[in-house]
DNA sequence: GATGAATGAGCATTCATTCAT
DNA sequence: CATGAATGAATGCTCATTCAT
């Protein structure tokens, strides 16, 4: 079991040493030694647990894309009202992309560029699936505006990306009341 | 003056093929022989027009970004009311979002990567001044929500970067009325 | 006794994985890691058995040109006629190299390359004496043409490696009367 | 032209260099960069002439064996009878596999190995013609003993190539009068 | 201005070999 | 005996940039 945990570890410190380094230098910015350096491993180490450097940060893509769907839904039911289920989501959402800032980061540099496959981008995306059953239940009950998945998306979710981009540079930080304000914003978008 | 515009050609010509394969390819997968193959020039050629790569794609940004900032305030006047005002602009801003594709997509990448420099970045901004004036103003008349411009943009602005997304992998195509929808949205997001 | 096998098997499984892979990719294009995935054993436990990589190519080499000598002068007497020992030692080595294609080829392929070094082929040399003594015996008895052993060995077994050569990519297969006169042609060329 | 020269002196040398430096270490043992210290050029100029590693000694290979074919048939003609051609044909040949023994090495490296493609191996082969039509008249005419051309071929002109090793590894060298009774011993060979 | 030949620096990847278990 | 994780050293190849013409 030790043995296995150390494996793992090293597994996991060459990922959080991708995820920084890509973040701060871009993909191609990112030599594989510099990963092998920062993780504490030697270059050829890492053909062991990845078969390239591709592959390495396809699968850090979609572990840190779970990762952020796992946190997305915590605590959700489909019980819960429309617009306490959404606000629930977006909450969880948006306390996610202003805290893990690497995170966010990362995958917002992987969505926006030609880094990551197509093939592997449509896979991270299966597990907002909740949601978009949530947005069709506001359809249907006449809450929500009758707007397409991407639409709704793009005015609630989406935006929060931007404002991680303040965050992160030390532009602005949201406060609880401020962020009360930002899910209104949402809100208001969408709704009937 | 045949011949500057035979020299601007060239140059031209460079910025238009950074464009397309940067577009395709990402930065670092785009060699200066391929960008001076498709602008019919030799590569040493590149290095007159250009002081080198990173400046050749950080001119290639600016002069993008003006572009669409003179489209942003197309017919655009002061002395338009907060709403009549507001709706140009973002209709301006969604009609170059969705049609002009391939420099939307650069700009979004550029934005979303360390491709560009900090301080590039920051000058392609000041452009969107008048809008963040006229926000000011709606506040002011207690017709827009008293929120930061960064939130007022993410909310607004920022989702059409997010649709033009689907336009480009062919996913979905806004109708007007569709268009007019999105508007209200996001006319509905930030108005009191 | 048993275990002796066992361990010998390993051996065995070791140099026969050698011998199939640096034929069909050559020694360079074969890493010890597929030598020890064919032989179903672990990278490290060639080492147990042999030196290095050369070691290994070295001791192969040795132990199918012995094999090949065992085969060559088998029934072979000193009592025969020159031509009859000829024709029982060149039919020895038709038919090895007709039928053992991968042994053959592997030779052929050591004996053109720098792959073995020279001190290794020299020992490998050693065992055609008795063909060198029936020739001399041939040259004395005024049978066979004063040549030198080389230009011998030249024009009667040499010649087979290049038919091996048609048999292994199926380009055409000496029924037993070509053998025959294939024969006629190696006898021709050296006899009186 | 003194510039074409100029370009073309770099292929050469290149080519020389790979020949030379194949010949002693094998192709997998011969870095790109040490031909290119050879040839006297930088790694990175080899691939202005070359596609890769593959491409240059394919090349090298055909250009090789084109240079052989064509000594190979100086100054024979149709006309000749069958032995006088084939004796004119071996003898070029013999004198320039023992003398062109850089080039001659070579080729029996890359015909006994998976060095070459089969593909281009083929291609090599394409200038032997002229003999193998020869080889037809001697058989119609009933000189020659009705064998296959592979025969044929594999005692009268593959000898030679062992008979290089000799003269290569300075263990005899063939004299004018050993050369012609080797002659004989070919010719007897095949003829009737 | 324009070129293309040339290159130095860099990088992803492979592999023979070792060593703790 | 046997292993497999780990690695240092090497190597083929790319590319931004320069410079003589």
């Amino acid at each position: 079991m030790i043995k296995k945990e150390k494996i793992s570890d090293k597994r996991t410190a060459l990922l959080n040493a991708t995820l920084t380094l890509v973040n701060n230098h871009g993909f191609h910015n990112t030599p594989m030694s510099k990963i092998a350096k920062l993780a504490g491993v030697a270059p050829a180490t890492i053909y062991l647990y990845f078969e390239n450097k591709q592959d390495l940060v396809n699968k850090l893509y979609l572990e840190v894309k779970e990762d952020f769907s796992n946190c997305a839904f915590e605590g959700y039911s489909e019980d819960l009202s429309v617009k306490k289920g959404f606000e629930l989501i977006w909450f969880n959402i948006a306390n996610y992309k202003l805290s893990q800032i690497k995170e966010t980061n990362f995958l917002t540099q992987c969505d926006n560029s030609p880094m990551i496959e197509e093939e592997i981008r449509v896979e991270g995306l299966k597990h907002l699936q909740p949601l978009l059953n949530l947005w069709q239940r506001g359809k249907n009950e006449g809450i929500i505006k009758p707007l397409t998945d991407y639409v709704l998306y793009a005015f609630t979710i989406y935006p929060l990306s931007f404002l991680l981009g303040m965050q992160e540079r030390d532009i602005h930080t949201l406060s609880e009341t401020e962020k009360q304000e930002t899910f209104k914003a949402a809100w208001d978008a969408i709704r009937m």
